[in-house]
DNA sequence: GTGGCATGAATTGGATCCAATAACAACCTA
DNA sequence: TAGGTTGTTATTGGATCCAATTCATGCCAC
């Protein structure tokens, strides 16, 4: 909706369909992506199927095996670390090259987002706006590859979010919330500096907290 | 050739004769791709060209508009200046991943390769040579991710390097040279601190040489 | 009873044909 | 003559059919 190129493929539809399906964790890490399966159930044949596998590789969201067929990654402890240590290097980079074009209007919808998350506090409804609030701190940042990078990196992270939030409340919301307005309140003053510090403190507590729960990546099979 | 595990598929086999001459410069930035031609030249129906494209897409090397083709992008010196910086960030950290697991053969081999770049200062070969000393650094770090990211951020920019480098020939070799020991001698001190500042120095400073000559970005069109 | 092998079914990869869309050119009109 | 419009062509997107590969099942030998 909010993507400008408003794709009328059906290859774009099929691969934003099951974009939405992973993301909202309708289909789990590990699982399987059958072709025909996905061509009967979004309709289309098959061509354009495997072409949004490709387009859903590109981002992370699933892996494609030669003759093998493609399935939803499923991932070790160690690589969700490594993704968000790659996290803590690059939001910063996005964050800084976003603040300089960050209007007064941009800032309030950061401060509306904000004001929601202390509102209501769902776990879907949290990993929905957390999402929102940090994209809304990029909108300046103009730069598509960094911006695809950062993308990628909440995707393929997307679900070890949602496992963790499920298991352990929302007991650390006010931790969250002060991290949040803190990082507000360096990006109203232009503080590059310290916006990136902020960012980078609160993607590496979260890393933290996340390998302290390897019971999250336990998937029973 | 050396990458043993997309061997058989005549998708992946489209996909790296492509991606070979995108590297080496045979197809320019900017150049369209009609998969007609590919198919015609490489052998093949459309259908595995439009997948090696989207492989290739996934990987920087090309975009894809929807109705319009799949073309080499044609960067400007902002959208360059960008992927240095995002080098910078991430290659020290796959540097510190990948240090505690470089073998003695593996120094012995980024020795080897720095021997040889010393030797030899063919624009050409120093390109690959210059590729392969970095990567072989990395050869420890077994996230693939991580991994990925950085193969794409070189192949973005691989064409900016090869035309700065034949713009400026090989006069700041020895700069080069300096750094690749320094970083080398960290790597054999296992002093991870120190090889992730001599990598961030050197990549910044390529940087800023970089953007010190617009020219490159001139395309004559 | 177990291990290996072969055969079958299920699934992915590829080729050809057809439809839709965009670039291009010529034409007509003002 | 300039600009818009319309028809044509070239190129991409999609559907169906066929081939190749993989996985599972069951059989046979030991």
């Amino acid at each position: 909706m909010s993507d400008a190129s408003t794709e009328s493929a059906a290859s774009s539809r099929i691969a934003q369909a099951l974009r939405d399906d992973i993301l909202n964790g309708s289909i789990a890490p590990g699982q399987r992506l059958r072709q025909e399966d996905i061509a009967e159930r979004l309709g289309g044949s098959r061509l354009p199927v495997r072409e949004a596998l490709r387009i859903l590789a590109a981002e992370g969201l699933v892996q494609i095996e030669p003759n093998k067929g493609a399935r939803v990654p499923l991932l070790d402890p160690g690589e969700v670390e490594t993704l968000y240590r790659m996290r803590e290097r690059l939001e910063p980079l996005a964050l800084s090259e976003s603040m300089a074009n960050l209007s007064s209007a941009d800032l309030a919808e950061i401060s509306d987002i904000q004001r929601r998350i202390e509102q209501g506090v769902d776990v879907t409804e949290f990993l929905i706006l957390d999402r929102e609030f940090h994209m809304a701190s990029y909108t300046g940042c103009s730069d598509e590859h960094l911006m695809l990078s950062v993308v990628r990196l909440w995707n393929s992270t997307q679900h070890y979010r949602r496992a963790f939030m499920s298991l352990t409340g929302s007991g650390r919301a006010q931790i969250v919330n002060a991290e949040h307005r803190l990082l507000m309140e360096a990006l109203e003053r232009r503080d590059a500096e310290d916006a990136e510090l902020y960012l980078l403190g609160h993607i590496r507590r979260t890393r933290k907290e996340l390998v302290r729960h390897p019971e999250i990546f336990s998937t029973g099979s």
